[in-house]
DNA sequence: AACGCGGGGAG
DNA sequence: CTCCCAGCGTT
């Protein structure tokens, strides 16, 4: 992004927010530290117009930090009902009593993100509301915003993505005032750019939209969609001894817990043979001597699908690492095994 | 990186 | 109904 297209992007937005900006309660004056903070955790994961009812009723009670350090935490979780996320009124009240104490809320970073229910949206959101300082707050819009103006197809939770938002971002808040700015793509990214069904056709600055120039807008910065499951590939091993099939339990946390599980790896993409030997050594497996007996299997699970195949191989009687075990007819039925893994036990157990 | 945490609005 | 919202803390 060139300067000069920060500088023309600010400006459109400038214009754009000046007719077509929301009113909203906690952007009137004063737009004092502790009115921003307050309006912040509330949004946390809340609508703005959802929001927008309860903000003053909130902060009438509790007018400034030493109000509300001195309310019992009680009273200010009455105050937060139908909010939900009542952890966040918990994080308000105790960040409200180190402010009261300190005397002021922080400016810097690295000091808000100290501050309980303060992350680094939070953070950012502060130093750019209350101090107007061009630190952009990635929520939601900022990121759908740019992501799409920057045609990048990354999920917005992701790491690399929100770098290359940043930086687009603060480019432009460096073109104007911060905080105006800030309020001007929020307010883009809520009736404008939204998450389905953006209207390009009014957009103040479609014109260095790479999104839209997509002809998909819809395709960029949204969340990865909760049903589409990761998939992994899987080699799972039917190792056959004399004495029975070799298992051993999973740990006792996690996917699966406590369950039986044969030899696998689990990739994204096809391991390689030599894995599959580190693998066999790995489980203590001696003589080890692949049969080329290859089936199908797969599992899908709610986060993740397991697709690949069963490998029969054949080893020596002898005793595999612990915890494995070899397992005879009989000591398979007595433990536990996830269906994921049934498919090691046809073609003859 | 992935969850749990509330509740509501929009399609 | 599903999706998603001015995220954070924990694992």
């Amino acid at each position: 992004m060139a300067t000069a297209d920060a500088q023309s992007i600010a400006e459109e937005l400038m214009e754009w927010f000046s007719h077509e900006g929301r009113d909203l309660p906690w952007r009137r004056p004063p737009r004092t530290p502790y009115r921003v903070l307050v309006s912040e955790l509330m949004l946390q994961q809340t609508r703005a117009d959802v929001v927008a009812r309860r903000f003053e009723a909130f902060v009438d009670r509790y007018p400034d930090f030493a109000a509300l350090a001195q309310a019992t935490l009680d009273d200010v979780l009455r105050a937060w009902e139908g909010l939900g996320y009542y952890r966040r009124a918990q994080a308000l009240w105790r960040t409200a009593r180190v402010v009261a104490a300190r005397g002021e809320l922080p400016v810097e970073r690295e000091e808000l993100l100290r501050l309980p229910g303060i992350g680094p949206y939070s953070a950012s959101a502060v130093r750019s509301f209350a101090f107007s300082l061009p630190d952009p707050a990635l929520d939601a819009n900022l990121r759908r915003v740019a992501l799409r103006v920057m045609g990048e197809r990354a999920d917005p939770a992701r790491a690399q993505a929100q770098k290359a938002a940043h930086g687009l971002l603060s480019e432009v808040l460096k073109a104007g005032p911060p905080a105006d700015l800030s309020d001007a793509l929020m307010d883009l990214g809520a009736l404008v750019c939204t998450s389905r069904g953006p209207r390009c056709e009014i957009c103040p600055i479609a014109r260095w939209c790479a999104g839209r120039e997509s002809g998909e807008p819809e395709a960029f910065g949204r969340p990865a969609a909760k049903g589409a499951r990761r998939e992994l590939r899987i080699v799972a091993l039917r190792v056959e001894s004399e004495l029975g099939l070799l298992w051993r339990p999973r740990p006792s946390k996690g996917l699966l817990a406590g369950l039986w599980e044969p030899p696998h790896l689990l990739a994204p993409e096809q391991p390689g043979e030599g894995e599959i030997d580190r693998l066999l050594a790995t489980w203590g497996v001696r003589g080890a001597r692949d049969t080329g007996e290859r089936w199908p299997m797969s599992h899908v699970f709610t986060h993740q699908a397991w697709i690949g195949e069963v490998r029969r191989i054949e080893a020596e009687s002898l005793p595999p690492s612990a915890p494995a075990r070899w397992l005879n007819r009989h000591a398979l039925a007595e433990v536990a095994l996830p269906s994921a893994f049934r498919a090691v036990l046809s073609k003859g157990w």
